[in-house]
Order: C-alpha cells, then structure tokens, then sequence
RNA sequence: GGAGAGGUGUCCGAGUGGUCGAAGGUGCCUGACUCGAAAUCAGGUGUGGCGAGAGCCACCGUGGGUUCGAAUCCCACCCUCUCCGCCA
C-alpha cells in the first residue's frame, strides 16, 4: 500500500504510474480507453474526498460530544439541589449526539473500505529504468555461461521429465493420485539433490550474513494481504484453509516479511538479513500452458528465499537490491548453470515491487531460457500495511519520526526448477546426469546413473 | 481440548467510570558536575489522522456493547504465560 497522500499530493504520477503498468483498479476503467488511468485515478481522489468529508463531520460531532462531558462532570460541583436540572438537558444533548455520531461512523466505515479496497489494489511507484511495456519488452542486462552445445557432443538433450521417468525419479501419476495434477512425488537420487539444494543454498546465504529460519508454511491473510498478496481474488494462487484464517504460503517472503510486523527497530539493526526454508503452495489457477510440463510449474515445491530490511532510503534498498541479485548470481553459476538476467518490464511487475530482476536459467530441454529466481524490492509498500518500523538516530538531541522499512525478497534456491536446469543441463548422452561439484557432498555421489 | 492468569508507550510497569494520553522506572536527548567518562542532579521525550494555522480528533491486544462520559464495566475473538489431558 502506498502512503494516501501520494494521491492528495501527486495524483499525475499515479496516473502516469498506472498507465506505464497497466493495472486495472476498476472494472469499468481499462487500457486501450482514453484517460483510463487517469480517470481511476480522479475517481479514487474523489473516493478519498468523500472520506474526508464524513471524517470532518464524525470529528466535530466528536468534538461537541466531549464538550458536553466535559460540561457534565462540572455539575458535580453545582449545589445537590440544582444538579438534577443542570444534568438533564446534557444528558439528552449527548444522547443525541451519540445517536448522530453512530449513523456517520457507519457511512464514514462503508467510505473508507471502498477508498482502501480500491487503493490496495493500486501498485507500487515504479524504478525510472524499468522497461516500460508488457512480457516482450523485457531487458537482458547479461547472458553468463554458454549454453552446452549438444549436436557438437552428437545428442539431443531430452527434458528432465524424460530424463527422470526413464528412471522413475519423479512420480506424477502417484502425485495425482494422492493429490491431484500437478503434485509429484520425488524419489531415490532426486530426493537428495532436492536437499542437497537446499543445504548449498542455506551455506551460501549464511556466509552472506542471513539468519537462517524454518518457517510456517501457513499464515493469517491479514499477512498474506499485508505483503500485497491476495487470498480471494478470482485468480488467486493461494490456497486457503477451510474454516479458518489461515493460507498455505506460495513464498516464504510472506513468513519472513509477516514476522516483524508491528515493530519498530532501531537503526543499527539494519539492515536485517534474513533467510527462510519453507515449502511454497501455489494453485496455479488459470496457467495450464506449455511451460507447465513437468517440475516447471507445480503446486508444491521447496524454497530458500531471501529477506531484506533496510533503512527507507533508495540509496540503502538500491544497494541491498544488487546484492540479493548478486547472491542469486553466484548460487547458480556456482552450480555451473548458464543463465541470463532480465530487468523486469512495468506490465509484468508485481503490485508491491518497484523493480524486478529474474535470473533465467538456460533450459536445453526446451531452448530457451526460462525464470529460475527473481528479486524484488518493495520499498516501503509492504511494510506501510504491515507496520514494520525503525527509528532513525536521534538529531541534535531530537528524537526522530519511526519510518516504515524499505523490504526486498529474492530466491535463493527454488528447488523443484533447480532440479529441472540441473537434470536438463548436466544430462549425457547415456541418460546419466552430472551432479554440480558444490551438491556432492550433500548428494554423496557425482552421478546419477542412466537407466 | 480443559482450568486459571494476563495483554497499557522503545522496553518494563501502575492505573478507584469523569481530575488519564495515561504514575513510576528504563531507554534516548539536552544541560550541570568532570581533563574526559561513569555515577549523580535538573529539564525534555508516544503514535497516527485532519486542518493554512490556532488547534481538533483518535489510539491502553482486536471487534462489538452499556453509559451523557470507558484503559477502567459487559460480550466475542486473537495472542502470551502456568497447570492438566492428548500427541509426532
């Protein structure tokens, strides 16, 4: 969410910001219509207005009221015999008031929600060198590693799911069975790149300074909805839990980012680098395309996902932002996997996220690169909903205002994708698969055997 | 799941329906003392909203209710702690 007075205060760059995004927060406002943008936007300005004027009227009824109180406890000092005359009249006033005061809280209530409902849905502001445009408009900022040549080497690469079923190291017949398309089981050697991907991951953010944490696979919408996700929209990836407040997690930036809300820090804590192990629970509602064959896309996988709190400057997130990306980089090209970096384009960013980058791995068993990891900086969007706090130094003796965080995110490890490049780039001719030097020794051999 | 206790500001902690935005302490800031620091003493210091401003409004876990008036009384929920039961 962002701070309400940006649309006081600068309702063009909303507009602008909208517009360059494409984000639709209201049904009948869309791209392609004249001003769309900024008719949603002066649509929400008078939604605000609205707001603002029962908020005057509930303060001055407010206002009267504890006037009248105040007035009341003076008749207690008025002589026994005039108290009862003196009281009436008051107590009839501020029941009156009352009264009144209750019919405006309920419109002012029904004023708010509509403005909120509406201003949640409206995106973060956007990095200036974000490419403007949809999914085509992507920048590649780099290409590391070279794809391996497989005519040089006198083979066609298969893709993983071949390579695994050849060898029954991936069950998805049996994951149907028990839970539905999508759900998978892993087994023998597969099982234990799994988690050897998640050990090196775990290694490698840790020597970068992350407190390493295991974290619920549930949680409250109200923190699902603080981080920018939404539980009950129509394409919603989450999955709720019946009868009760709770969603399994698709991310755990939701954990990490849910844990301090509600704090305030001091300033030397930050910037706070945290890293979660969680599983991550997606329906996948509506994406049943090419890409979805296999591990690629799936319902459950296992993730390290990394968590920054920095101080609210750019300067501060900015850098934190290079470092996450620089991490991502060094996971993957220390698993010997050639990848490429993209700056995300407006129209695909996130609503929380003012910049995006992905890492996308080359991926021989279709020929093209596809997303691995991504990292994004929220700024303070996230952390306005979520009151997450610092407190700056003191300056020359005055204490100083708590800002709300800048927080960022960014995938260590995503492993059921990890297991695809891996089976897909290190694959031989024999059907055997290579395993990356840095997993041996959690996988405790070199290859998997062919069939 | 059952019984009990509790949730107040950065933190700890007091609080009889009106004199409570809230004692006291801690932390932080300033000043005094000191060569400097510690200790001590004095003063200052919550958050948010609205308003051009004076100022006004709200906030004592959350949401309702009673009342002219609620941190205080009532109800529901959430969370924490202790004990009991069950259980990996």
């Amino acid at each position: 969410m962002l701070d309400i007075k940006l649309l006081r205060e600068k309702p063009d760059l909303l507009a602008r910001n909208l517009e360059d995004r494409g984000v639709v927060v209201f049904d009948d406002l869309r791209p392609g219509s004249p001003r769309w943008a900024q008719a949603s936007i002066e649509r929400l300005v008078s939604l605000d207005a609205r707001y603002l004027d029962l908020l005057h009227e509930q303060e001055e009824l407010r206002r009267q009221a504890n006037e009248n109180a105040t007035a009341m406890k003076q008749v207690g000092k008025l002589p026994k015999a005039e108290q009862a005359a003196a009281r009436a009249p008051l107590v009839e006033a501020g029941r009156a008031l009352r009264e009144r005061e209750r019919e405006l809280a309920g419109a002012l209530e029904v004023a708010l929600a509509e403005r909120d409902a509406v201003w949640a849905q409206v995106p973060n502001l956007t990095h200036p060198q974000s490419p403007r445009g949809g999914e085509d408009d992507h920048l590649e900022l780099r290409k590391v590693g070279e794809p391996r040549d497989f005519a040089a080497e006198g083979f066609a690469p298969k893709d993983h799911l071949e390579l695994a079923e050849a060898r029954d190291l991936i069950d998805f017949a049996g994951g149907a069975r028990v839970a539905g398309q999508k759900f998978y089981f892993l087994k023998d050697e597969v099982v234990l790149l799994d988690l050897a991907l998640q050990r090196y991951a775990l290694e490698v953010v840790a020597r970068h300074g992350f407190r390493l944490h295991t974290t619920p696979d549930l949680a409250r919408e109200s923190i699902l909805a603080g981080l920018g996700f939404n539980p009950r929209g129509e394409s919603s990836q989450i999955y709720r839990i019946d009868s009760s407040d709770l969603c399994l997690i698709g991310t755990a930036e939701i954990t990490l980012g849910g844990l301090l809300s509600e704090s305030i820090l001091d300033e030397e804590q930050l910037p706070l680098l945290y890293a979660g192990l969680s599983h991550c629970f997606r329906t996948e509602a509506g994406s049943h395309g090419k890409e979805a064959r296999g591990l690629y896309r799936v319902h459950q996988f296992t993730k390290v996902e990394m968590f920054a709190f920095t101080r609210a400057d750019l300067e501060a997130s900015e850098a934190m932002h290079a470092r996450l990306l620089a991490i991502e980089e060094e996971i993957f090209a220390g698993l010997g996997i050639p990848y490429r970096v993209v700056d995300t384009s407006t129209g695909d960013l996130g609503g929380p996220a003012y910049r995006k980058f992905d890492l996308e791995a080359w991926l021989p068993g279709r020929a093209q690169y596809g997303e691995i990891t991504s990292t994004s900086n929220c700024t303070d969007y996230q952390a306005r909903r979520l009151k997450v706090r610092y407190r700056p130094a003191s300056v020359d003796g005055k204490k100083q205002k708590a800002r709300f965080v800048h927080m960022l995110n960014g995938t260590a490890i995503a492993c059921s994708r990890a297991v695809v490049a891996i089976l897909e780039n290190f694959q031989q001719a024999d059907g055997s698969v290579i395993i990356p030097e840095v997993l041996r020794p959690w996988v405790g051999r070199d290859r998997i055997a062919g069939p």
